[in-house]
DNA sequence: AACGTCACG
DNA sequence: ACGTACGTGACGTTG
């Protein structure tokens, strides 16, 4: 017997949609598309697929009204209109349809019952197959045949409905289900049946007369009132039974071979996923071998490469440009063991163990060009066992990030863009507790494959780096900044770890103290710290009005909403007070005492391939959120100091993004502002209130520097008014003064807005491309954020243009004139040196000149510079 | 693992 | 009528 499955896409998305779309937050993707339906749908795909390993299999939805609405007006009335956020899921089941390599229907006026029905029927009328029907939806049931089953899913499992089960629970054939539905009608289609026969009615009444003809063949033996009723509504019985019946010829190509299964398009099916960020179902499809398709299967033999495992080396020697691959076993290279190295060229094919190159550091010693993934790591790693090291001047993870690949920080991910099926890191090397190192079999195949992948893709990724015109980005900029960067995480910054702990101490006995007071005021203990707990007591229990009109089933108790009650309400200044205290301790504090390493150093990693906009990341720890802002918090930055015989210098620009902001939308009265060295936010408040600046008072210049800063976000009267604590209009009002002030800035805004629409991308000044998906989105909110980005990611990004040039520049003056200062961190528009006292004027020189001059802008770039014994000095 | 919160530019 | 400013990382709580 052959299996043919014949599954009801309508009804598994929307019982996917609503089984989690009710508690009101239905699941989404970063980019704010809504997926809980098609993630329920594609599991349960899975689940079918495994359970009944079906060969043949196909899913049918509904398109356009039915003929039945032709019959019956009121067909389906009453039905509440379908979500948009679950209508704009359909298309993307489709193409996932598609890329698992299932066949699916949609035919114009049917729906998906009949495409089911046809087939069913097509399965019931050939020897040698039987069939399976997979949905919730009751009226299936009536297509149930000796051959022909249903496997009836209910809210956990499901129900197998063959002939015999059905006969026992309804007591007639499965084709009397539509008879029954004549009679007792279908409250969810609006099927009228007759009134005042319910299902109990009904079915005693099938049961003695088998079908709805032959009833009403005996109305006589029936009591009076059952008569009458039948004799009332007889019309309504035959059209409720014309529209229960599924129809069985849809015209459309019924070949089974049609619908043949053949396994996933593992390609293109990935690709779906990885846009709806289904990471946990991409590891599970690598798992499930038997999802890929023969051919995939074959092809990927055919690419297995053969791994020598280097045991000697008396005749290992580099001959040609070749490919590395470093792995480590963690995520951190500044203190995980590493594995060892693949290398790949036409000639050569091997796997060298770490210890085996760490014994040998001159291994690798060559004049051949390497090309890496993600070269940090290599140099980072090669420098602290001091390996030689090739040099360098490709990496993939950087190309791959430039073009707007979804790199992820695992090679696989973007190995997979271009056919290389490598596994994930996860697969091989386990996660969590589970981290190993499997077998060198399993390692050296997979650092060698992964060091072929880089090596054979060289050419590609540069030509469509050159086709994006990003080869000055990618050679002049990025590339180098890979060793400038390694240069600073390699360096460190020294910490004061006792400070710390004093620091901590302090906070605790304060946090305590407060933590008693608060459950004095609140008159009982519970989680401060917890925000739901914290949350009852505020607004239940000690009755405090919630500040905004009420939308979820929970209270936030974030610092925006606790703010409008201080002053108010005692309890809420000392929760405050306790958030704040606990924060620094928890993540400052023990966050940066957890990370000092032995040489009472932090060493971040800076991720270089992460932001969406060309910034920094960084992490283990994150050295650019250090507090600044609150004299308590900024007292951190005090732990933070030279080394001998040095400071800290600290230097940043003033301003730049709204400086780049005022050169590119060329707004005269910014420029000149800025030019003239003017407090721009009073300017600006001088301009749109139209009042001498002399004149501005507080109150406008605070206005005017929120509108100067959400100006750079794609401003929003309702954003504004949240910021400014106004109200909506005046928010309004502000921008629009704003606008009719600099009309350069208006023009500019819709100028960008229109060109990302139609391109579909922004670029910054160095060409950094970002594709902005968000601007083609259903959603009107989504596209609005889509615009948002066009206009902000520019800004954003041409300023990390502008520093990582400067960083670059400056690191390689600091190299030619021999200097023993150092870089240390960058925090977007601000570098941190330590300066050793006699270079300190060199150094001030150096990096004021580059930075002011890297680039240059309609205004001028402006950067200060400040020195002390730490970073709370030096800043 | 996701959420809420809050630290930074 | 809706829901609202851009880009990050880390922690504690909760499911």
């Amino acid at each position: 017997m052959k299996k043919v499955i014949l599954v009801d896409g309508n009804n598994l998305l929307f019982r996917s949609y609503y089984a989690t779309a009710y508690t009101g937050n239905v699941m989404k993707n970063s980019k704010g598309f809504p997926t809980n339906a098609i993630y329920g749908f594609i599991n349960m795909i899975n689940k079918i697929i495994t359970e009944e390993k079906p060969e043949y299999i196909m899913i049918a939805f509904d398109k356009g009204k039915t003929f039945r609405h032709d019959k019956y007006k009121a067909y389906k009335d009453g039905r509440s209109e379908t979500p948009d956020e679950l209508k704009m899921q359909f298309p993307v089941a489709k193409q996932i349809c598609e890329a698992m390599g299932i066949h699916y229907f949609e035919i114009d006026n049917y729906e998906a019952d009949d495409i089911i029905g046809t087939f069913s029927k097509v399965v019931d009328n050939t020897e040698g197959y039987d069939a399976t029907i997979v949905s919730s939806d009751k009226d299936l049931l009536q297509l149930i045949t000796d051959k022909v089953d249903v496997k009836l899913l209910k809210q956990t499992g499901f129900i197998r409905m063959n002939r015999e089960v059905f006969k026992e629970t309804y007591g007639v054939e499965p084709i009397g289900m539509i008879d029954l539905k004549a009679l007792m009608g279908d409250s969810s289609d609006n099927i009228p049946g007759v009134k005042g026969i319910g299902e109990k009615t009904a079915i005693s009444l099938l049961t003695k007369y088998g079908t709805l003809d032959n009833l009403y063949n005996h109305l006589d033996e029936l009591t009076p009132k059952t008569k009458e009723k039948l004799e009332n509504d007889k019309e309504n019985a035959y059209m409720s039974y014309d529209i229960a019946t599924i129809y069985k010829d849809v015209p459309i190509n019924t070949d089974l071979e049609n619908i043949h299964y053949n396994g996933v398009n593992a390609l293109e099916y990935m690709n779906i996923l990885e846009d709806l960020e289904f990471y946990s179902l991409i590891k599970k499809m690598n798992l499930d071998k038997d999802l890929i398709s023969k051919e995939e299967k074959e092809e990927e033999k055919k690419k297995e490469i053969k791994v020598e495992i280097l045991e000697s080396v008396n005749n290992f020697k580099i001959d040609g440009d070749f490919g590395l691959h470093l792995e480590i076993l963690g995520e951190n290279y500044h203190k995980d063991e590493v594995i060892g190295v693949g290398i790949y060229n036409d000639k050569l094919s091997v796997f060298i163990p770490f210890d085996l190159l760490r014994d040998n550091p001159n291994l690798l010693e060559t004049d051949f060009n390497m090309y890496t993934y993600d070269l940090k790591k290599v140099l980072y790693i090669f420098r602290k066992y001091n390996i030689s090291i090739p040099k360098c001047s490709y990496d993939a993870m950087i190309a791959g990030y430039l073009l707007n690949y979804n790199v992820k920080d695992d090679i696989s991910y973007l190995a997979r863009t271009k056919g290389y099926m490598i596994d994930f890191y996860e697969e091989t090397y386990g996660k969590g507790t589970k981290l190993h190192i499997p077998e060198m079999e399993v390692t050296s195949k997979d650092l060698v494959e992964k060091a072929n992948f880089i090596y054979e893709t060289y050419d590609k990724f540069l030509n469509e780096l050159k086709e994006e015109n990003e080869l000055m980005l990618f050679h002049n900029i990025e590339m180098p900044l890979v060793e400038v960067l390694t240069d600073m995480e390699f360096t460190g910054i020294n910490v004061d770890k006792s400070y710390l702990e004093d620091f901590g101490k302090k906070l605790e006995e304060k946090i305590t103290k407060l933590e008693q007071e608060i459950y004095k005021l609140a008159n009982q203990e519970f989680n401060v710290s917890s925000p739901k707990q914290l949350g009852v007591v505020l607004f239940e229990d000690l009755k405090i009005p919630y500040p905004k009109k009420i939308k979820d089933n929970n209270y936030s108790t974030s610092k925006e909403i606790l703010d409008k009650l201080t002053g108010e309400y005692e309890i809420v200044d000392k929760i405050l007070e306790y958030r704040m205290l606990t924060k620094l301790n928890s993540n400052y504090v023990g966050g940066l005492i957890n990370e000092i390493m032995d040489d009472n150093k932090i060493h971040t990693i800076f991720t270089q391939t992460l932001t969406r906009t060309g910034r920094l990341s960084s992490i283990s720890p994150n050295l650019q959120n250090i507090p600044i802002r609150t004299e308590e918090g900024k007292l951190i930055r005090k732990a933070f100091l030279p080394e001998a015989d040095s400071v800290l210098l600290s230097s940043d620009y003033s301003q730049i993004e709204l400086r780049m902001f005022a050169s590119f939308a060329n707004a005269e009265n910014l420029i000149q502002a800025f030019k003239d060295g003017k407090d721009i936010h009073a300017q600006t408040a001088s301009d749109i209130f139209d009042v001498p600046i002399d004149q501005v008072d507080k109150n406008m210049r605070r206005n005017a520097k929120a509108v100067n800063f959400g100006i750079l976000y794609g401003i929003s009267g309702f954003g504004l008014a949240e910021d400014l604590g106004i109200d909506f209009k005046s928010a309004n009002k502000f921008i629009e003064s704003y606008l009719d002030t600099y009309p350069g800035i208006r023009k500019y805004r819709e100028d960008v807005i229109r060109d990302a629409e139609a391109k579909g991308y922004v670029k910054t000044i160095m060409n950094r491309k970002r594709v902005i998906d968000e601007l083609n989105n259903k959603n009107y909110m989504i596209r609005e954020q889509g615009r948002r980005i066009a206009l902000n990611t520019p800004i954003q990004g041409s300023s990390a243009d502008i520093l990582k040039k400067a960083m670059v520049e400056i690191f390689n003056e600091f190299k030619t004139k021999n200097l023993k200062s150092k870089m240390l961190i960058q925090v977007h528009d601000e570098l941190v040196f330590n300066v050793l006292n006699s270079e300190l004027d060199t150094v001030k020189e150096i990096v004021k000149r580059i930075m002011e001059n890297t680039y240059t802008l309609n205004v001028p770039l402006v950067v200060d510079i400040e020195v002390g014994a730490d970073w709370y000095e030096a800043k």
